[in-house]
DNA sequence: GCGCGTTGTTGAAACGATTCATTAACCCGG
DNA sequence: CCGGGTTAATGAATCGTTTCAACAACGCGC
């Protein structure tokens, strides 16, 4: 023990008396070692505390047993639900998995793209910063595996695993509509990204079902899509004087930091504003008001990415996929229904479960729940 | 574009017509190229589409150029802002992050580091799952730095990097005996957990000082450290008839997910229970009854720990060193005082920070790193 | 006793980048 | 025109593992 140098296989080869061939083959292939020598071997390695060398092994095999995730937010429950999937099937293969944070940022995003090229990963899950997915596109042009993750690969050189985000909006839209909402805002960053922009046409699509104008569901954009960006979007509605009566947050975070300030400056939720949320963390059923919320099965769909990614790096012929789910809205309390105004503002609605009920949103009709009894 | 097999240097430095050495140079030491040269080396580069191979380049050298986080939940935001001061501190000495997930077992974890020392990581961080430290101390004995996060290394032959787990508690317990509570019930996890005993130990040191019997801090053990533990230990409270009526919880995960669980029931906290949480997480603030929470700093405990690992793996005559910072608490409304009754959940408590000192805890005279930026 | 298949073991040739001692080319002062 | 110094470029050796053709030893049937 405390050996500073690590023993390589050369001298665990001569103090076991045997080739770097077999010590070798100890290790990769024990079955054609006789078992005198295995032990041997064994025994050497254990005395040296050998530890075998990946890059070595990489360098010989031309690709790594890892696989590189790269995720929007690492701080996002979402995300962190999605790599754990991610991680569950990609131990079961025997893969290691590298976790990156673009943080939305797409200088930090080629870095670590960048990065896990040179590190000739096995293959790359991403949700892309942007809609511009050259990067992703050039990656799998050097050879390396890619699966979009959250974001349907539009064209069919590339994998993917999404949730329809069409879909989600138009249900968290309806759902708004059906509690008697009429004045909508979403909260979203850029429209030049596509999950903003496709839940927002959900919900224009849901009011023009419903068949009223879509430009009523007034469009905030925020810079970032954290718990901060939530209460700065507060303080802005509250700024102008005039709440909409439901808001739609393209996630759970900042639905979260929307309803902190508004509660904080006396706004009820329900009653004076509805909220939707997008993702269903865990935190949205713990929030201040329990979130009504879209869910998106996080760690279905990292696990599914990561057994297509690693099918694509390991078989030979190869079709890529483009796997889509569908969201289902979970509803609680910060989308009771108006009826149910009337009640104090303060805490006590609390207990009052309104509608336990968990439901799931189809594509095309996306029912509504049962009004609160 | 679209080439499978990944160029090497050798090919590059054909197209180019000079030598290996040469392309090797212009990657490493561009300064000792001429410029003809090197621009028609970084044009042939350009051409094929070159990508460094990292296995080679740490064959050669000996040790990555990446640094491994072994944490015990990547769920808890707690980790994840953790990891992020760690990933800013790594960037800026040009390494990478390898983040892993222990999940609180044992098995995850040797797997882990196993893994990570295979690949010749520059060093290791890791929150040990349990108070064992005999995994860290082989991997520190192969070679590897090892630097402890979240757990003080008792001895000196390891860094460690943590806050005052014996003052969170004594703070916790303090400040609900300050506003009225007696009857006090502490969740954690195992107390065989360094973390859990070292909390819960400050909690009734905390009792013996306001001249009470230290065994009045009731001891509630759960299984994991998560909201769904919350959950089921208020179920397991509120089954038996009684509450108590203050309860510290090890983690603000476990807080929330009690507090819902209470209020659901019709349990006013803080009215009939205060509730304290720990390490301050974003969602603390924003949760049903926001949440006072003893503070950690997490980033800044990354960003330490990260900087002393790099330090330990480059310099080289090292001096092991154990900093300690100390923890802070947030009042919010979950332990409004009693006083306080009767007035609207809405309260104002905030902002009203007991002690705002950041405090650094050295071996010889450590001095306070400045606040990161 | 010879050939044959089986079973174990060997040692050298990769893999791709880095390093370093050599060599080549050139400039300049004497 | 020569010697010494500087600047550029070279190519072989090296890192630790895997793979594979070659070989040794053995038992066995004829």
């Amino acid at each position: 023990m405390g050996q500073q140098a690590a023993a390589s296989i050369r001298q665990v080869a001569r103090a076991a008396r045997v080739s770097v061939g077999t010590v070798s083959n100890v290790l990769n292939r024990p079955s054609v070692v006789a078992p005198a020598t295995r032990r041997r071997v064994l025994a050497a390695i254990d005395e040296l505390g050998f530890v075998r060398n990946e890059s070595a092994r990489q360098l010989r095999s031309g690709t790594a047993r890892t696989i590189g995730l790269v995720v929007l937010d690492v701080g996002n429950p979402f995300f962190t639900d999605l790599a754990k999937g991610v991680e569950a099937a990609a131990t079961e293969a025997g893969h290691a998995v590298m976790l990156c944070n673009s943080d939305g940022s797409r200088d930090r995003e080629s870095r670590h793209l960048e990065l896990l090229a040179q590190q000739q990963v096995h293959g790359v899950l991403m949700s892309p910063v942007e809609d511009d997915l050259s990067s992703a596109r050039e990656l799998a042009a050097r050879g390396v595996s890619v699966v979009l993750v959250g974001h349907p690969a539009e064209s069919e050189d590339l994998c993917s695993v999404a949730v329809d985000d069409r879909v989600g909006g138009e249900v968290a839209v309806t759902h708004l509509l059906a509690t008697g909402r009429r004045h909508l805002t979403m909260i979203a960053g850029s429209p030049a990204t596509r999950q903003c922009a496709e839940r927002h046409a959900g919900g224009r699509q849901a009011l023009r079902r419903a068949g009223h104008d879509p430009a009523d569901l007034e469009f905030l954009e925020v810079a970032t899509l954290d718990v901060a960006a939530g209460q700065r979007a507060a303080e802005q509605l509250l700024a102008r004087g005039e709440l909409p009566d439901g808001v739609f947050c393209v996630n759970d975070l900042v639905a979260l930091g929307l309803l902190q300030v508004l509660l904080r400056a006396g706004v009820s939720v329900p009653d004076d504003v509805a909220v939707v949320g997008y993702d269903d963390i865990d935190f949205a059923a713990a929030a201040a008001v329990p979130l009504t919320s879209v869910r998106q099965p996080a760690t279905l769909l990292g696990r599914t990415a990561a057994d297509l990614v690693i099918a694509e790096g390991t078989g030979s012929g190869h079709q890529h996929q483009q796997v889509m789910f569908t969201p289902e809205l979970v509803v609680r309390e910060s989308t009771g229904h108006r009826e149910d105004r009337g009640r104090a503002t303060g805490g006590p609605a609390w207990g009052a479960l309104l509608r336990p009920v968990r439901e799931l949103g189809g594509r095309v009709g996306a029912q509504e729940p049962e009004p609160a009894g």
